[in-house]
DNA sequence: GATGAATGAGCCTTCATTCAT
DNA sequence: AATGAATGAAGGCTCATTCAT
């Protein structure tokens, strides 16, 4: 019986989960508005009005996607062991990290940029908002101080400015891949292209923070 | 007779160009999924229906929204005199240039940031979507070729490449500044902060460019 | 063309009307929250979205339905010639022509009756609702003030308990029919029924009246 | 364990009984098709589906709500002790107490509307539905023939029509009290107003009555 | 060229009810 | 006895688009 429970539990969890497994990808291609909660409850394979037992409504799914996305960030950073790294080369390292999670996550960049259309009102909703990106900030923010330590990364550099040059580099690219590829005649998502323009972003950072 | 057919022209583009600026205005705010055909007539004081006589329906209409942006971009660009700097210089006003044109114009990176997220669908249907950029990819290819010569900028530095950087580092900060603002818990809209800003991305190109 | 203009208009205005109609049926027959959209515009044999393109939604619907039906009202209240009368055989026939309205109209109080159960929302709504009622407290006031003259009205009897009075023993037989029926064990509805109640609210008000 | 049994027992008709008392709150505030049957949970901090187990489905519930509504009166009726009257006075003690017993129980009337509206459906399904009504026929009953043994009470009125008389005058000021204080611009629900109507109701009801 | 009228498809959401323990 | 999970049917409303003049 204690076993049932637990299944069920699971089942619960699972099929909870699977709804917002599917209300990411759907948001993530389609936007806010272009979303269907059809779409989402036929993705996840549940019928359309469980997604309102749990989540309410398609603004309080949006929210608990984008925060679910943000605590998958954060979990894989908290992962990150860059103290074997000098700090200025550790802050490529996260020129890398943040690539690699974009290009493995392309979801994470198409709802921020969701939600950044809609003018945040899902964020805005949050108790605290601010805990999303923590992890982020302290990480940068140590590395930074360390690099000054270590004589190895120029002073003048705030967290938040570092923190946004990674993320712009690789986010636009990204984000108007298609726009770009046909502007510029260029599949910007073969692999050769994108590894290109992660050793330009590196060369960028590094140039930029060298003391 | 004749002065009121000019006159009668003189009306139609000057309702069509209103419908344009209206539909400019509701796409870049809403996207193109969240604009509204209703909203755009009202915005611009027309019967909805001329909409459709004129533009055929929002798809057509949005491609030239896109159009007229992305010309009224390239005119811009075209009164750039950028001879009178030494070419290195030159990219540093560029990217003056490019942060200030997307300040002033809000709605173009809005508007390209809709496109993308329809997988440039209307950019695919044009005929010569390279022209929409040609300009720009020509004064940047320009500059590079005169800082190799004047012996001032990096020798291996692509010109898409180049168009890319400068580009993202101004377009993530606008795009994202309603979530941004939010998690950094300070206002990226105040004139310091985007001051600071320009500060920032200059700062970062030229040590990215410099030999 | 003049003619089609008017044809136009005529059509339009048969076609709002038809809708208004289809409406007070069902909103009578079902009350508001029972009443459905989709079956107003199969009664009415129009386009559901029709309807809201002439009444924006149901509650404005409601709205207008209700005007319609104090305004109904009101025309043949200001049919009635009393003067002829005696004041309070005046009042004997507005006892009748009541009970004879109600008759000829049963949606009339079934309407009023589905507003008081959303407390009056519609009306309080409305700009100016003292005029939907106007003629009928004009009238009774009246013929009190006559009566008092004629010195066939007791004096004390204000225009409000009048109307009050008069509407109260046709509208609870009416409104009440079907539970009645079934208590007492009658058919309300008979012809011989409604006639003596007619008689007797005739022989109340006349007894209550009287000098 | 008998105890315990007890006062499960206790529980459950506890629990069975907040049920009813929140659905005739619920029904009565928002009749039968408004009514929601998570809000009667809610309101009696039950669980759903204990409604149904109850009380199988929504109709079987109002049903139930509507025979305690009856039976609740007939026991008020039953304490009713007017022997120690004649019986015209007698009867204008009944117009007192049924205005009073309305103003009390202000969901009575309003019960009664609503099932009004769904035309006694649900009454019709009772097996004996005149009980319902049963002490308050007699007494009328009682007292008219009482009244014309003592000479106080006119000879021909029927139970029935003292009965619904007695009802209407009451039943019709408060059931539209919303509509009317809007459109005699008065607040019917005042003490002052409440006291004068109750005045005109026996004044109403004596002048009739008598022989 | 210009416009009010009209519509089909679909969207988010609600609600009474049932399932499964 | 009691409850959380789940669902089919529908309901009000929206929206891009077309009709008809």
């Amino acid at each position: 019986m204690a076993n049932r429970m637990v299944k069920d539990k699971n089942d619960v969890a699972d099929k909870q989960s699977r709804i917002l497994q599917a209300a990411r990808a759907e948001f993530a291609e389609k936007g806010f508005d272009g979303a269907r909660v059809d779409s989402i409850a036929e993705r996840a394979q549940a019928n359309k009005q469980l997604i309102y037992y749990y989540f309410v409504n398609k603004d309080q799914l949006f929210t608990r996607v984008l925060e679910e996305a943000y605590r998958d960030k954060r979990q894989q950073e908290a992962a990150l062991d860059l103290d074997r790294f000098p700090a200025n080369e550790a802050i490529l390292q996260l020129v890398d990290f943040t690539w690699h999670y974009y290009l493995k996550n392309p979801e994470f960049i198409r709802l921020l940029n969701s939600e950044n259309q809609l003018k945040a009102r899902h964020l805005q909703g949050l108790d605290s908002p601010v805990e999303l990106n923590r992890s982020w900030i302290d990480i940068t923010q140590g590395l930074l101080e360390r690099g000054w330590r270590e004589n190895n990364v120029r002073s003048n550099i705030a967290a938040m400015q570092l923190n946004i040059t990674i993320s712009a580099l690789g986010f636009f690219y990204l984000i108007n891949q298609s726009t770009l590829s046909i502007i510029y005649q260029t599949d910007l998502g073969e692999q050769s292209a994108l590894d290109e323009h992660l050793r330009v972003m590196k060369e960028c950072v590094a140039a930029w923070i060298r003391p």
